[in-house]
DNA sequence: CGCGTTTGAGAACAAACGTTCTTGACTGGT
DNA sequence: ACCAGTCAAGAACGTTTGTTCTCAAACGCG
């Protein structure tokens, strides 16, 4: 009953992934997900409860659905410009402050050092961290 | 001529560091800094000219006074927990989007990567990103 | 001392922030 | 076809943002 959603929840929860990777999450303002994600501010916060709720939401999304596919069937992924982008931003700014980030990221990272290795896992944070920066204006 | 300063620029540079090694840019309000560095508003703008400004200057001096010395003479002190929090932050979040801050990290990365080797800087960024995570509430 | 200049305290600003409200359009189930 | 219930469009809310203005107090120098 009602009027059905003009959007796929999973599909917008994917776009903002793309956009939650490129800009943390103090920089990425509300009217900045209505515009890039095409989705009205009443939906967002119908679907979501608020700014921080979707945040959660995409983050767990991206473990679940990006970082763990690459981690458990093609490592390879992993060194495409946009697997670990998301993680990295989200440890070194959210993570510190926010302790329901705090534990999905630590366990990410843990799941990453089970398989790769410590070494090998610090070699590709590091790695995209650089490749991170000339990402361009 | 004229009152002197009741405060001492290099000091409120060097604690303006802590502050934007805990916070991001857009997490750390210009009522945060004003606060946490006990200098009125006008001070701050009439000394660094703006909020980005004022992270420009915190930045270059971290680089030249911190982790520039912590490479070229102690560099067990980069284990130290705020050794490299700061160029780590800028890494992940401001450098994408900030030519200036792009160029300064880009080149404190090559220059980390000179003296320790590329791996051992990676072993050490990634060290230090998960060491963030802990940092609690 | 007193003039000229600069600092510091705080109010003020417009713009942007995250969030909520009002309203009208839409659709599925009876 | 109707009604109940959800949706979308956008205005509106109060707060916080970065920045600027006003003005009195504090000095160095003649």
């Amino acid at each position: 009953m009602g009027r059905p959603r003009g959007f796929d929840e999973e599909a917008v929860t994917r776009q903002a992934v793309a956009l939650f990777s490129a800009r943390a999450y103090d920089g990425l303002s509300v009217d900045d997900l209505v515009t890039g994600l095409g989705v009205h501010r009443n939906s967002l916060y119908k679907t979501f409860g608020s700014k921080r709720g979707l945040y959660l939401t995409v983050l767990r999304w991206y473990l679940r659905h990006k970082l763990e596919p690459a981690l458990s069937s093609d490592t390879a992924q992993l060194q495409e410009n946009d697997t670990l982008d998301l993680l990295l931003l989200a440890a070194a700014e959210q993570a510190p402050h926010d302790r329901e980030v705090g534990a999905l990221v630590g366990s990410a990272l843990a799941r990453l050092d089970d398989v790769l290795g410590p070494d090998a896992a610090n070699q590709l944070l590091g790695l995209r961290l650089r490749a991170r920066i000339n990402t361009g204006e």
